[in-house]
DNA sequence: CTCATTAGAAACTGTTCGGTCAACAATCTC
DNA sequence: GAGATTGTTGACCGAACAGTTTCTAATGAG
């Protein structure tokens, strides 16, 4: 085993993660990474590899933390709306973070990165399809109960909601307010319903 | 006087406009723009400033042309059912242009830009809102024909639209196909009936 | 024709980029 | 404690970056 490492490698990756997100790939040097991990470059190179490289696992890491907190919010409601709007508060988050909107990573990435990084566009499609398939299950579960519209299957609505969530998300990092942000969610929970 | 240009500055810039949608602000180099454009080093710094200024000077160029092509549609209709459906085409278009989905320029820069480039975030600001307004006399104007929806104001409707618009848009550059795209654009003209 | 003026091409600037490497430090096994 | 192994550091690398300058070429005005 030998030496073992001075910095905690999660806590590491999870700066690394703020920093992308804060300002995208391009614009993020390894300088601001070195900055924003606290560690020098050697180490940085010997833990995570390159820039790309380190930059999926962050990705990847965000993703599979946002989809967890997505889920727990859809488990934690005791009917389909409810879980719903649990679901939407997340979404509402990510919109309005305190004073600085950063929107999602996900989000950010496929419009900075998808067209020309084959990596990231599959670990960002698989992402987007299982976010989907949550939205679908949701929805599907309602219009069971008769608590959403049924004139259109739940999986042409999930795809709408799904296609509204990210426009929210998009929008976010330059026209967000709170109270836009709830008027948007709420007309989402709205036209679910029949 | 003395001499003229060599080049079509419109067509210069229509080529820088190009490349920057292409791969975005921080990711096109001057060397990007120059093989682009397809002139020197001198004659660029010389004819735009620098490229932030270019780039600004393609954004704004960019916008009012998709704007006038919007409005354009919106006139062209002989009813707001079918002018909205002549916009939503022209969204469609942009969606899935041949076979390269860059997206749209300016939805790609407000995730991209928006959050630290103050100028770039002025006019994008500009642009949407005058788009959105767009949306939304469109909408009332249907609302007073009784063939829009009634229950949500013109001004909210609008709001929702134009974030489901910007969403398409967003994500096209990483999950689009032309049938999603057609059930994308129906289902939104179908949650402004009543 | 002359000359002021502007365009164009290319060499050049200093800086920063992502990434490597060699030397040293800390830990584990024995 | 010796030696193998791994982490950390900082100097270092060539390449690419945005931007400037210098020199020459082309034009209009007089």
């Amino acid at each position: 085993m030998a030496r073992p490492r001075e910095f905690d490698t999660d806590e590491a990756l999870n700066a690394a993660m703020l920093a992308f997100w804060e300002r995208g790939y391009e614009a993020t040097s390894t300088q601001d990474l070195l900055d924003a991990m606290g560690l020098s470059k050697g180490s940085l190179y010997k833990a995570f590899g390159d820039k790309h490289s380190l930059f999926l696992i962050a990705l990847q890491n965000y993703l599979d933390h946002l989809y967890e907190k997505m889920k727990q919010s859809a488990d934690a409601g005791s009917d389909p709306v409810q879980s719903m709007t649990g679901l939407m508060g997340v979404v509402e988050n990510l919109c309005y973070k305190q004073e600085m909107a950063n929107g999602c990573f996900a989000v950010n990435t496929v419009v900075e990165l998808s067209q020309r990084d084959e990596q990231a566009s599959q670990i960002l499609k698989r992402h987007l399809v299982r976010v989907e398939k949550l939205l679908a299950t949701l929805i599907k579960s309602g219009q069971e109960r008769g608590v959403y519209r049924l004139d259109v299957s739940a999986e042409y609505l999930s795809e709408a909601l799904f296609v509204y969530i990210f426009g929210m998300l998009a929008q976010s990092r330059g026209i967000a307010s709170p109270s836009r942000t709830k008027r948007l969610t709420s007309f989402a929970m709205r036209f679910l319903r029949s």
